[in-house]
DNA sequence: AGATAACCATACCGGTCGGTATACTCACAG
DNA sequence: CTGTGAGTATACCGACCGGTATGGTTATCT
């Protein structure tokens, strides 16, 4: 098979030292509490900076946003090919369902879900830059359950992928915003039989 | 069977007029733009009265949130138990999807996703009285999904509800934070696979 | 030597936030 | 007749918001 996984997101920017250490920390601020329970001087103080530093290197809010949700993209897709990885192609289900133990490893220790539905849930509706970030991560794990079910050879990729990817959102909102700590395992229950067509 | 339906959520108080306006007004701009970007000052100007009258009957913004949401809950519920008596018990698969064909309806005119995703991706973390709400709303579906497959006589329901809980929350998700059109018909399609297991 | 980029420190801007205070009108029930 | 609860109107509070202005110190590169 010559398919190719989807083109993982990339931080395209070489940061300033301290422009570094402002992603790092926003990304884990706008992540632990929200985008807009965080404000930009609480950043540059847990940065050990000011806020000029953020203007100086970001021009923006909004703009400091799109880094965090390009980081984070960038970092998850990086744990789930690291994952595919380890199962050697031609495996057929069981490296399918190794996206659902990425997604493990991922949420050990997330307790606020999904950062592309949080960001969503604040700036949808209005022209902020994070949308088309947000729809491009939906995209992007869709394509990718997609493209391993092609590699892997099961019939109609495009349906079935489309359908992991439902078990795979499902699972992220039922484990964190309902409480119920076995959704993984029923995801991949789930994922199991419809693979088993 | 005698299994019955999840008790719905109840709004049991029986505000006053304006109170009453306010309530609606509230759920409205809380679901269309989230709710730290709604102030107190604006629900009142849109209900037509003044800040004074939101602390007078409801006493805190938060305490309005909850409203919001055991009201929305409340709505949401009336719609599916709606749906579920159009399809007379026994008709097996069939009624279990009429849950889908409710949400297809509730979403056909919502554009910013679940509400309670939306206000877990606000609240959660903190101390904030919206978060059982939210909790409660996520066991409810899954105990609808499972008490309908009782009624139904299938096997391992709590199983395969939790599996049809997983593929709802998903569809909404895909749906507005993934721009995915078809994600319901995904969805039904998959719903209806692990339903003939 | 001079320029430039990176960074720090601090003060400031207009605006909005949740919440409170005061004082008034009106309908209705004892 | 006299409360009492519901509602209106407006002013105010301290705190915080995103963003800007000014001015200064380093280190590096040409």
């Amino acid at each position: 098979m010559t398919s190719t996984l989807p083109e993982a997101t990339t931080v395209d920017d070489v940061l300033t030292p301290v422009g570094e250490r402002l992603a790092v920390t926003a990304s884990r601020l706008f992540y632990a509490r929200g985008i807009r329970a965080v404000g930009v001087e609480l950043i540059a103080e847990e940065a050990g900076t000011t806020k000029k530093t953020i203007y100086d290197r970001f021009g923006s809010k909004d703009a400091l946003v799109v880094v965090y949700l390009r980081r984070r993209a960038a970092d998850w897709q990086a744990v789930v090919v690291a994952h595919l990885d380890e199962h050697p192609a031609g495996t057929g289900a069981e490296r399918v369902l190794a996206v659902f133990d990425a997604l493990e490893t991922w949420l050990a220790r997330q307790w606020r879900g999904c950062a592309f539905v949080n960001a969503y849930a604040e700036v949808a509706g209005t022209d902020h830059p994070a949308m088309p970030v947000v729809r491009a991560e939906k995209l992007w794990m869709r394509e990718l359950f997609t493209a391993v079910l092609v590699q892997e050879g099961f019939d109609d990729a495009d349906r079935l992928g489309s359908q992991l990817h439902l078990l795979y959102e499902g699972a992220i909102v039922t484990l964190t915003a309902g409480s119920q700590g076995d959704a993984l395992a029923h995801a991949r229950a789930a994922a199991a039989r419809l693979l088993a067509g």
